[in-house]
DNA sequence: CAAAAGTACTTTGTTGTTCAAAGTTAAATA
DNA sequence: TATTTAACTTTGAACAACAAAGTACTTTTG
């Protein structure tokens, strides 16, 4: 039986990317300081993980602010979450082959 | 909630050698053309992961002969299946917190 | 017997990834 | 006016990944 390596995404190999999306998808929106202090990351580091995700189309970016301080929400896009779901099940598969 | 992302192992970020792992820990061998073949990768590139998990200590390697053909085997080490079964955890962990 | 092929690498060199640190812009507060 | 905060961008260094070529040794084929 030929492995298929394809089912697993290049954007979510990374455990920071793989990381920040598992927070976007089970919260439907986080922003950038929460985000880099839940994750232990420079701003410069979570800026450009953030970017390669952007990039992908997986997440959107919301620009609001909270009282008079600006605040950067980002949200999985559908796209996204949609992505994650197949990167997930490609990672499931691997550990159910491990229990047989 | 704090994550943490060290209950990760850097040696199986990488995809390749996650399958290596996978492979070798649900065959309890297998020699270095089959995995070639099954991963569909060079022989250089092949080594170079292969070094890489031995040099954790993860997997362990048996030169023998097949016939007159030399054949080396690979076997996942006590020490490596017990890292991959953490990895796996880790990631089971979040792939169970989408689904809440 | 000589040439080709197979096994399992190692070496080389290029390209890609990851990261911290410093620099940037713009607004807000002291 | 100076400092701080937010959210970056840029820079540069270190490391990882990869294909391709080279190596050593053996075996098979013509």
């Amino acid at each position: 039986m030929k492995i298929s390596l394809d089912q697993f995404d290049k954007a979510f190999e990374n455990r920071i990317r793989l990381q920040i999306m598992s927070v976007l998808v089970a919260n439907e929106s986080y922003d950038f300081n929460s985000l880099k202090e839940l994750l232990n990351l420079t701003d410069g580091n979570l800026a450009s993980h953030l970017k390669a995700l952007e990039k992908e189309e997986y997440i959107q970016v919301e620009k609001t602010f909270i009282g008079r301080k600006p605040n950067t929400r980002y949200l999985a896009s559908e796209k996204g979450r949609a992505a994650f779901k197949l990167h997930l099940l490609a990672l499931e598969n691997l550990i159910k082959q491990q229990k047989l």
